[in-house]
DNA sequence: GTCTATAATCGGATAGAC
DNA sequence: GTCTATCCGATTATAGAC
């Protein structure tokens, strides 16, 4: 990909984080990318190519994430890995509140624009995968459609958390602990069974 | 409340249920709700104000639908209760399709509109305390802390869920399996506190 | 490829008649 | 209470120079 055309996507990444989809102004796009408008228009169709090619950003970056933090790879018990590995998806920090924020407007946009929704399944799947390959370190003798099933809860559980937190219906903190109860009762269902 | 603006309301969910709160247009909502674009100023404020009504309507609906399910016939014990009033929100009907879908776009603008939290915020603590109620009957050893905790992870997660299906993500069997998986994972959680 | 300047449109909001 | 007509600022999108 063009290195201006990956810039201005970069540019919108932030943008929409900061403002939402609904709130991305081309102009304002401009200035974030240091271009100009004219610029935008020559690299993209129309406001709906930039939106459409941002949110296919934003998933495949959230994959790379993902991927990175993976092959990070540190002697952590497995239990600790994977609350570092959720709790780091709810920070009060600028980037993961970007990444957060972005991630929101891709999953909501999804709703109303079909072509949107393949690039999120995948990313999703994804981090479902290591989610539930985190719970089976955990409990190593829990059955595989059972990891499954608690990463996927789990990781939908993180999603409606950090909408609340962002929406401003829940404090960080508070947020975190509760993250911290449902893994909590994930990982005794999955011993229980 | 008036029946116009009742009538303007209801066309406001649909059309957010459709086209979304970046989708929704002021002239458009008063083709769909038969009216002229004036009279929509008369009754409401701005566009914000709209939206902000319509906020408090669907939350209203919800709950109206939750409470006639309350009054069936045959009162079901506590447990079946508590999951009744969940997998309701989980149902491919056009009813719960068009609540769920807006109540999801009313989250996701809250997190760049502040004048929709406060509204947002409020009715989602009478459901949390709703679902904290239900695990009460359920549960009625456990304390208040715990009770209050686990109806913000299951409404949370009921959110988080609910936002998978509408995007693509989770098909609504599936969706209602992993509720129901959340559910005795919190129930269980309780019993051993 | 990139910019500046500007045309064109969109959409929220209001005025005033009935 | 309700409508028609319209204003006007904000934004998208294009033209044309470099």
């Amino acid at each position: 990909m063009a290195p201006r055309t990956t810039q201005i996507l970069e540019a919108a990444a932030r943008l929409i984080a900061r403002r939402g989809v609904r709130g991305l102004r081309v102009e304002e796009l401009a200035a974030e990318a240091g271009v100009s408008t004219g610029l935008i228009y020559y690299h993209f169709k129309d406001r709906t190519g930039i939106l459409r090619q941002t949110l296919e950003f934003i998933s495949d970056r959230a994959e790379r994430y993902t991927a990175g933090h993976v092959a990070r790879a540190e002697p952590l018990d497995p239990r600790a890995e994977l609350e570092e590995t959720l709790l780091l998806e709810l920070q009060d920090t600028p980037v993961v509140r970007e990444n957060s924020t972005a991630w929101g407007e891709l999953r909501a946009s999804a709703v109303f624009d079909a072509d949107l929704r393949d690039d999120l399944a995948r990313a999703t799947l994804v981090w479902v995968q290591e989610v539930a390959a985190l719970l089976g370190q955990v409990q190593p003798t829990a059955p595989a459609p059972a990891l499954a099933a608690a990463g996927e809860r789990l990781t939908a559980q993180l999603e409606g958390l950090s909408m609340r937190w962002l929406s401003g219906g829940l404090r960080i903190d508070h947020a975190r602990d509760l993250l911290r109860g449902a893994i909590d009762a994930e990982v005794a269902a999955l011993r229980g069974d």
